[in-house]
DNA sequence: TACAAAATCACCCTAAAGTATGAGCGTTGA
DNA sequence: TCAACGCTCATACTTTAGGGTGATTTTGTA
């Protein structure tokens, strides 16, 4: 069954958030024992201020600057690109249910005006499905009716923005 | 079309850097200022070396953090999204030229055949053409023999898989 | 400038498309 | 059961599209 390990991605989530605070706090104490021998070296010996003041700014300049890349987020900047994909005209071609049933055109309706669009004649139409040209033409004319068309290559149109034919 | 946003994440421009050089010099001289004052305030007055120390410390750790943020080129992660897009049918489309050459089709025969897609008879394409009947019945003519189609919805149908008309 | 291609228009004819009306037949849902 | 709908087919008619031929004008180019 499920099993939470909250308290693993917790722990875990902790160490790594003050792992570099940890790093730091360790680092920290490292620079102290060295500038207290630099003090006692320099000063104590040559009391050349200017060179412990010079150590100490170097070291914690690239201290900082260490600490700053380390810690800071990566600035992330979205680059989006826009390709050109040449999409072939009925690969993806999906017929619009709800346009179609606006039109309410019947399955025999929609039949003759897919063929139509693909340029075949009232004549060439009733021959693929076995019908006589008078029904085509019937069916062609409700269909112009349906569309609001006036000719087969209007209705044809309307139909491809409909998203009825490829 | 096709658009290429190339992002050049390397050219942050001269300009850009040189401002930023000069005002770390600027800043340097202030700083140098600053701790000749606090050398003679704390040294002289107080013999402090710690608090002088953790001053030119703190004030170099900010400093090198500050120049980090400054300077550092940002850690880019190119994000590619892609996004599904319902493209219009027509505006997309770029005519294809290499096609329309291969058809043979003069600028006029194009311009009646675009009509045609659009479902025009052919007198309302010669009243938009501004041209008589008899004119636009030629040209269709022709359309029709070089797409070598025997109506116009076929024409439109070929010409739409060639690219010629949206 | 001369020539080819394109654009324009006309006339006639046929084929196809579109309109209108009516009717028979099968399925379906109230 | 019966009205509604879809599919089928027919006839008659009008409109549009398409084919063929020929002609004139414009235009771009060798």
């Amino acid at each position: 069954m499920a099993k939470c390990f909250i308290f693993d991605d917790m722990t875990s989530t902790f160490w790594l958030k003050y792992r570099s605070i940890l790093l730091y706090g360790l680092l920290l104490a490292l620079l102290l024992f060295l500038l207290k021998w630099l003090e006692v070296r320099l000063i104590m010996v040559n009391h050349s201020f200017e060179i412990y003041a010079g150590s100490i700014a170097l070291i914690f300049t690239v201290l900082g600057i260490w600490l700053a890349v380390k810690l800071t987020s990566p600035k992330v900047r979205t680059v989006v690109i826009e390709k050109q994909v040449f999409v072939n005209p009925s690969a993806d071609f999906a017929l619009n249910e709800k346009a179609l049933q606006v039109t309410g055109l019947s399955t025999r309706e929609l039949e003759v005006l897919q063929l139509m669009a693909q340029g075949l004649s009232n004549q060439q139409i009733a021959d693929q499905l076995y019908v006589s040209l008078n029904t085509v033409k019937t069916h062609s004319s409700k269909v112009l009716e349906k569309l609001e068309a006036g000719r087969r290559t209007q209705a044809v149109d309307k139909a491809r923005k409909l998203g009825i034919v490829p």
